[in-house]
DNA sequence: CAATGTTTCCAACAAATGATGGAGAAAAGA
DNA sequence: TCTTTTCTCCATCATTTGTTGGAAACATTG
């Protein structure tokens, strides 16, 4: 038996399928309170009776939205992950950024829904959590930043967190970093990912990486 | 002549001041659309239509308030400028971090704020622009990253939006990171303090840092 | 084909929300 | 004190927004 959700991915083409792509892409711009169920039923060339025949309220599409791309991005992890298996840790970082900038960029209704989500209130809290505590982890040891079998240390979960968070904001913010940083998109692209493994290598993987963070008081 | 917004700021106990405060507030935590009018007024504990004589329409407030929170941010920035001034970077760092993450933990209203601005649409645009680009400016010369009177260049750029948005984020993110990493307030601040040390220092004030990323002026 | 189930749209409703006019209270100025 | 100005609230309005009933169109099954 099909879950709703998972018939909507059979058939792409079908109106329910369509309408979750657009509420996607449209919850990922305005947030849950900037879109309006008529916003998402006029972008689908649907009536609006339509949506709410497939979803029920704005709050289960919404629940429906987060769902699907949550599953969206795990898939995502797992390609990088079996991607960089075997490689130094080095060469990992250098690959994950790529991989992931690119795939954030043809789908970046995921970042930003995912931000909105950290940053933003709603007024009647969804019921649905996010499945990055589960991310984090299984990021934190395909790095290496746990032992196999062992608890990711709350160290690791933050370092984790800080590299998707970078990653997440250069691409979400896009628009207006580009205006900040005065270049076009293409070039945008090209100095996020330089930017990232300026930054990332150097901690992780530079020559002082080893020392632990703890311990580490002056610099 | 005194701007309304000076006004309000003179008298901190006016109903006018009280209201932009509570504005800021209510704005950062639910978004431009999240927010209603009889929000602010409720907690403010005053008649909506009293909102209203005050501040004009809606957007006219939310102007207000993000004219208000970018004048703070720039006081406060000048603030870590001058407490820095002549250290070494990894010391300017090391400073500016805890001080920037310390201030924006007391009003996290403001990094709340500018996070929502650069990843969520509104459906009418406000008009007033953040000064941002004007920040990183500033912040890339008080690094060093750029020769007085020089432009600072887009990798420069990169890198202080990369700084500042980690900082946000972590502070913005709290709620929501500190049950992914699974610690108690303190603690989260603490971690959140290493974190960043950990990362920024190594690629800007490590043994590498100095490999530059294109044609970085070092200091 | 007839009958049944599924999908779509039109029309409408109720609640929430942004916004205002006007009366009175409070404060400031004369 | 009287007058004028500033401020606050109550009542109300118009629009937007979430949501639904029911009829028609379409598809499926017997």
């Amino acid at each position: 038996m099909k879950s709703p959700l998972e018939k909507a991915r059979d058939a792409p083409d079908s109106t329910k399928a369509r309408t979750l792509k657009v509420a996607r892409r449209i919850f990922g711009e305005y947030g849950f309170h900037g879109t309006t169920t008529r916003m998402i039923a006029q972008e689908s060339g649907v009536d609006i009776s339509t949506l709410y025949y497939h979803w029920g309220d704005k709050a289960d599409l919404y629940e429906a939205v987060v769902t699907d791309i949550d599953e969206d991005l795990r898939l995502q992890l797992r390609r990088v992950e079996e991607r960089v298996a075997g490689r130094t840790l080095a060469e990992r970082l250098d690959i994950a950024i790529d991989e992931m900038t690119d795939y954030l960029l043809v789908h970046p209704e995921v970042s930003n829904l995912v931000l909105l989500r950290y940053f933003a209130k709603t007024r009647a809290e969804p019921i649905t959590d996010l499945r990055v505590p589960s991310f984090v982890s299984s990021i934190a040891r395909a790095m290496k930043l746990a032992e196999k079998d062992e608890p990711v240390s709350p160290e690791a979960r933050m370092q984790v967190l800080a590299i998707m968070n970078a990653i997440y904001n250069f691409v979400s913010g896009q628009e207006f970093f580009q205006s900040v940083v005065g270049v076009d998109r293409d070039r945008y692209v090209t100095l996020t990912k330089e930017t990232l493994k300026f930054i990332f290598i150097p901690a992780f993987a530079g020559e002082k990486s080893f020392v632990s963070m703890t311990n580490r008081k002056e610099a």
